[in-house]
RNA sequence: GCGCCGCUAGCUCAAUUGGCAGAGCAAGUGACUCUUAAUCACUAGGUUGUAGGUUCGAUUCCUACGCGGCGCACCA
């Protein structure tokens, strides 16, 4: 962003050295090189009886010290496998060693050298060939790093949280500590992905951008299709689409993907997030519950080590099977309430009584009501990994009514540390019933909730068609990667969170 | 949306009642052929987030705005 008047003199000394380099004839920015060895598997290479004479290898990566004294050079280069000191000499490298000087921190370079132990007792490349692969005509904003027993400990460097955010990619070439989150979250993904496709489901991509959202209670960002001249929607959920799937016979589907939701942000919600859906035929809402603490347990421990972390200075324990808790009597113990009974006076009375108090509140009524008595009472105390189970009817308008309760769902949701992780239900097929709820919903839009679902006339066609019983599930992978990685914010699980624009 | 805090050199941070804006690292020049937070000498580097105001004088006090962090509110 910076313009040729405001380069810091630090950038403009780079640049003067690409220039001597280039007037030289050494490219600035190579097009490949052949690396035999990362700086891990070089350094496991080398034996005490090789003496001076150790392997030769060629290692490639970015220059993350650099300590000229004069004729000798001392440099570590970076490599996604860890650090290798690299020493240069004038009497080994001849001419090259002009470009030694002309190289800075953060430069990639590849080296090629034999191995050997320095007097200090580092296990160090000793430089026959040097080969600039690209210049950093910018410094990275990285600290100092002393190597000590208990590892790296660094000095300075980049501790704004605005410029690594911003600047993911700085903050990733500097803290090895971050790279090693983003890798432990790919490999939690992985897992689950294994995990879904070793029980034959099928993972597949549904539209982001809908003429109707729906499948969860969310204001949506709004597009237009300049072609078709139409609004789109980009979508808050992935459900509708995937129960399709199950009208046309694809009884086990999976999707991992974006939904975003219109909402505030805060330390676990980004506008834009990962979710897990997965929907078997022929399964009810026992089942999938109990698939899905097999698989968050399961990733829990994949990703951990154990089943058991100590998260905040609480032990959470994802051994199976978690506690069930009913939505009803969960709340009726925590305040004496019972919501199929209790007028919205009650309700109010209670949300006044345990919660804070806020204008908003008295707006509400009936589902979204009750929803509310749940986050005030009981969704703060769910610590340990817990299912909540059989919501409200008004609460749940995809879900199949509770075979003994009609005044309940089939639905469950499970809770870790007081947040929401994973929301299922035996999935609502009967087309008629689906299409009351729809009218139910729309009732509610008219009377002003902008969350409540919108009429989806396709869905229904679907599900006339015929539609297998079935389990769905929900899970935010996000929030799963807080607690795996032991990461406070969402951020820190998102590679590139959102932001404002920077100002100019 | 509300409240609190922050924004000073490339990075991390100082600056007394309001009195010439400083340090470490990074950078440049020189010295140094086993250094590792290398060392030594010298040099350069700033519209103190932006725009106003108060004042002889503002990094400091006041107002507005921008961006960020935290908390609250909102939020399946």
């Amino acid at each position: 962003m910076s313009t040729v008047e405001e380069r810091s003199y630090v950038e403009a000394a780079r640049r003067d050295k690409r220039a001597a380099l280039e007037a030289r004839g050494v490219p600035a920015f190579a097009y490949r090189y052949e690396r035999t060895h990362t700086a891990a598997d070089a350094l496991a290479l080398y034996r005490d009886e090789m003496g001076d004479a150790g392997p030769r290898v060629r290692v490639a990566g970015r220059l993350g010290s650099l300590r000229s004294k004069g004729k000798t050079c001392f440099a570590h280069l970076e490599d996604p496998s860890g650090r290798i000191q690299i020493y240069l000499r004038q009497d080994g490298l001849g001419e090259e060693y002009e470009l030694v000087q002309l190289l800075d921190l953060d430069d990639h370079v590849g080296i090629e050298g034999s191995l050997f132990r320095t007097k200090a007792g580092e296990v160090t490349v000793r430089a026959e060939h040097v080969t600039l692969l690209a210049k950093s005509l910018r410094p990275l904003p990285r600290g100092k790093t002393q190597q000590t027993e208990g590892g790296v400990v660094t000095y300075g460097g980049l501790h704004d949280p605005e410029l690594r955010y911003r600047q993911r990619y700085a903050d990733l070439a500097v803290h090895a500590e971050v790279r090693s989150v983003f890798r432990l979250r790919s490999k939690v993904v992985s897992w689950l992905r294994r995990f879904l496709d070793e029980r034959g489901y099928l993972e597949v991509e549904t539209p982001v951008l809908q003429p109707l959202y729906g499948g969860a209670a969310a204001r949506p960002f709004v597009t237009h299709h300049n072609a078709l001249d139409m609004p789109l929607y980009l979508r808050i959920a992935d459900e509708l689409y995937l129960k399709r799937l199950l009208v046309g016979g694809l009884e086990r589907v999976y999707e991992i993907g974006h939904d975003f939701r219109n909402e505030g942000m805060d330390r676990t919600h980004n506008p834009e997030f990962t979710m897990l859906e997965f929907y078997q035929a022929y399964a009810d809402y026992s089942d999938m519950m109990a698939l899905t603490e097999v698989l968050v347990s399961g990733a829990v421990e994949h990703g951990v080590g154990t089943r058991a972390v100590e998260r905040g200075g609480v032990t959470l324990d994802f051994t199976a099977p978690f506690p069930r808790v009913s939505f009803i009597e969960g709340i009726r113990e925590r305040c004496g309430l019972d919501l199929r009974t209790a007028s919205d006076g009650e309700m109010l009375a209670v949300v006044r009584r345990f919660g804070v108090e806020s204008e908003a509140h008295e707006e509400l009524s009936g589902g979204r009501l009750q929803d509310e008595v749940f986050k005030t009472v009981l969704e703060p105390h769910l610590i340990q990994p817990t299912f909540v189970v059989d919501y409200p009817k008004p609460l749940s308008p995809l879900a199949k009514e509770h075979r003994d309760d009609p005044a309940l769902t089939e639905r469950f949701e499970l809770f870790v540390g007081g947040r929401e992780w994973a929301n299922g239900f035996s999935e609502l097929n009967d087309p008629d019933d689906q299409r009351r709820r729809f009218e139910d919903q729309r009732l509610q839009r008219d009377a002003g909730d902008e969350e409540a679902h919108t009429y989806d006339a396709d869905y229904i066609r679907a599900l006339e068609y015929g539609m297998p019983p079935a389990g769905g599930v929900g899970i935010g992978i996000d929030r799963l990667l807080m607690v795996i990685a032991d990461q406070p914010s969402i951020r820190d699980v998102i590679l590139f969170p959102a932001m404002r624009p920077e100002a100019q």
